[in-house]
DNA sequence: TTTTCCATGTAACTCGTTACATGATTTC
DNA sequence: GAAATCATGTAACGAGTTACATGGAAAA
């Protein structure tokens, strides 16, 4: 659903064919948001029989032919309805990859501060990433913000475990 | 993967038959991890077949009868490798039902003040929810403490939010 | 000239959920 | 006597991913 919604909020505002959307979003949003190419394709097919989008097709100079894709009036209904809904629930993520920490006391502690100092190096990674980002009008902007806001604090709680490993190492 | 490092962990502290594990982690992990029923019995039995776990027949009074299960020599092994996997990468997050919030300007602004103090609601809710859990021993906390610092700059970052767009409107 | 980019797709598969079925037993 | 709990499953479905195939055009 909250796919379709990207997908639908990005026509909202111009036509675009499918690979252009799928590069799109992978430019600007790919730090926020996964949207594989044979989903997007798949995706915009199946909204274009449901009658959400028009397809019509184009070309420029000698490049591959491109469908183009187009909201219709009940793309827009559609598009205020998931808009909503989207926005009117949170739904906590279970999992981050998190299960993990459920059983530190099953590893030794100098390898468990190894191994939870390459997850931090991925977090910072990632965060390097966000920076390096391109800017972007309009709301995309509050995406990149809550990423931001997200890792830190998903550092900072790491920080905070390894701290505790590294004293229990040094006590030893 | 997680989910069957889950299993794995618990089976590591004690043999438990499918719906014990299924109750404790709803019951004690409800609030960071998510587990359905018929999940649980199907992994337990794809470890089962996959030699990870030993099966056994069970039964206390009139009870119905159980298959307990309890971790084989390979399942030891196994979980060793999960838990060191998931503890050594940090895998980011990508939609907890943001999209939405990249077309907040494809809305009126009360009303999308007025969605998002709904989703806020359902935040406050889940933070109740997470201090009304009964405590546990170990390291199940550190998903407990993390579930709460993340609700927490969730909650920090909607509230930005929701002042920026309670501004716009008064101003109007 | 080799690699990368543009542009689209399909088939098979994995993971997990939904909805259903069963039946005894304890609790209200 | 009705409802919730204990205990296990299965069949169908859905969302999304992987891996593959194609083929020209631009860039290195």
């Amino acid at each position: 659903m909250e796919r379709e919604l990207l997908l639908l909020g990005l026509l909202q505002r111009q036509d675009m064919h499918g690979y252009q959307l799928y590069d799109f979003i992978e430019r600007y949003m790919g730090m926020c948001v996964d949207l594989k190419k044979s989903t997007a394709y798949y995706l915009l097919d199946k909204m274009a029989k449901d009658g959400f989008v028009s397809q019509s097709v184009e070309q420029v100079g000698n490049r591959p032919l491109r469908t183009v894709y187009h909201l219709t009036a009940a793309g827009k209904e559609r598009f205020q309805v998931l808009l909503r809904e989207n926005l009117a629930q949170y739904i906590p993520v279970r999992f981050g990859n998190l299960a993990g920490l459920a059983f530190l006391e099953e590893i030794p502690v100098d390898e468990a501060a190894d191994l939870l100092s390459q997850r931090r190096q991925d977090l910072v990674n990632a965060l390097i990433e966000l920076e390096n980002t391109p800017a972007h009008p309009g709301s995309f902007n509050n995406l990149v913000e809550h990423q931001v806001i997200y890792l830190k604090a998903e550092l900072a709680w790491l920080d905070s475990i390894l701290e505790r490993l590294e004293s229990a190492v040094s006590s030893q």
